[in-house]
DNA sequence: CGTTGCATGTCGAGT
DNA sequence: ACTCGACGTGCAACG
């Protein structure tokens, strides 16, 4: 098994050397000039250009240029390609539906055609995510604070799953949200719906939404939301300040290497805190 | 100007070759049997298999397996590139500062290495964006509503700038936040700080529902006589007593082809409209 | 350089 | 199929 390389072919030749690897199911690189053209979610056009295409057996399809991380065009995983001749050229189109998207490259070079057997390791570990994260802190968890006990992990809620809940060392508690990399104001938002759904839970009092109309004047100025969520009316602030009411006080700590100015601001706001942790190394 | 390509070359020869193509500035794929390791801002080790490596003169190095649409590990634009024969096997590293990221592909067998001069057209056309949607509703101000006139796009605030901000028919400010695909909540906590922020910067009471202190309505006009039929969320929702506050009344419009049911919920509370439009296209 | 917001984001998990 | 949230997201514009 080798690799199968076409200098300069004729479409024709490329035509079936590629249509030859399709059945193989090897990994295809095309170099040569063309324009692309792209339509599913948005259209694209591109001029001709020397560009490398990709095919890939499991249907990807990349358009490379000289440039850039991203191919400049693409299919995902999942489509169809198919090769024809039209007009003395080859084509290579890229085809799939839910979205119907289609990639279409037309040739009017063939630089190189190479088609590649593929085999072996595809298993990746990577190290350092959000979930390195959560180990160490249930393995370490004073790094959140002194005599934090962890309880569950990816704990359901009407807001969805919290990262780390837990208790502190006065047995309130406390929902924990994780991220691995600087954080904006989004997160400070999720952390919000989170705590707001707990305290709903704990509370156990219908009533509990509309005692939080009483709801805080206290953003004075742009207490927004960023990208993410955030929901407006939560209102009951962080420590349930004023009223030591029914709502049950349920603390929000947003641990991340390190958080913007805004989302700092959010974080007072909401009467959050922050605990500055890297998903890897040292505290 | 053509591909050089060289078939099972002995790793030194690799080497020479790939120096080589450095310095010419092309593009380059080494296709051979390879781990790869890398750290930066996590960290990841891939075991022995044979896959594509993609260089590209501006620093972008992508490693590719049979699938995916993404790379198995990368390095993006701006790294630099070294190669090196170690123990008789060929080493790639790219490397990076801000923030420090190595990438380590050691090759055990190079099946085949290509170098190639790229040449044109670099230019994309891209429809569909949400710049597009941007001009379709100032060419046509109707499709957000009869009688909606937009005044400004990235009109600034501070929460940002908003996509477009106009008045109704009313001569009520309304601001308008485009999204170019299906949205979940996000984008109604985004439209909420715009809408806030105006609110606030227009004189009064950035919640805009509420509140206790009841304050002289001094504005006879209130929603309720719904001039615009269709959704019938017209204010009053939610947490929102239709007060006839003396805050201007700023109406948030939130463009998309569809909503999730989250996200509309969230619409509501906050007393704010869904307009369903696409970014090309019919209505 | 850091922050912000878009993207044909992609990808995977849960429902 | 759809929603949700993470990602080494990438990327450009802007301050």
């Amino acid at each position: 098994m080798t690799v199968t390389s076409l200098h300069d072919p004729s479409h024709r030749e490329a035509l079936w050397e590629l249509e030859a690897a399709f059945d193989r199911g090897d990994l295809i690189s095309v170099f040569g000039r063309c324009t692309v053209s792209y339509e599913g979610r948005a259209a694209s056009d591109l001029g001709a250009g020397d560009r490398l295409l990709l095919l890939k057996p499991d249907g990807a399809a990349l358009v490379h240029t000289d440039e850039g991380r991203t191919p400049v065009n693409w299919q995902p995983p999942g489509s169809e390609h198919r090769a024809t001749v039209r007009e003395g050229r080859l084509r290579v189109t890229s085809t799939r539906e839910n979205p119907d998207e289609t990639l279409l490259v037309r040739f009017s070079d063939v630089h190189q055609l190479s088609a590649m057997p593929v085999t072996g390791g595809r298993d990746l570990t990577l190290h350092g995510s959000e979930e390195d994260l959560r180990t160490r802190i249930l393995e370490r968890p004073s790094l959140i604070e002194d005599g934090f006990e962890p309880r569950e992990t990816e704990r359901p809620s009407s807001a969805g799953p919290m990262d780390v809940f837990g208790v502190d060392a006065d047995g309130t508690p406390v929902v924990v949200e994780l991220k691995r990399r600087r954080v904006g104001p989004d997160a400070v938002g999720q952390l919000a719906r989170y705590v707001r759904a707990l305290r709903e839970e704990l509370g156990a009092d219908p009533d509990g939404r509309d005692s939080s109309d009483v709801r805080d004047s206290s953003d004075g100025r742009d207490s927004s939301d960023g990208r993410d969520s955030s929901d407006g009316l939560d209102g009951s602030t962080g420590s349930d300040v004023a009223d030591g009411s029914d709502a049950p006080r349920v603390r929000g700590v947003l641990v991340a290497p390190s958080i913007t100015d805004r989302a700092a601001e959010r974080l007072a706001d909401r009467g959050f805190e922050h605990v500055a942790l890297e998903a890897t190394g040292g505290k």
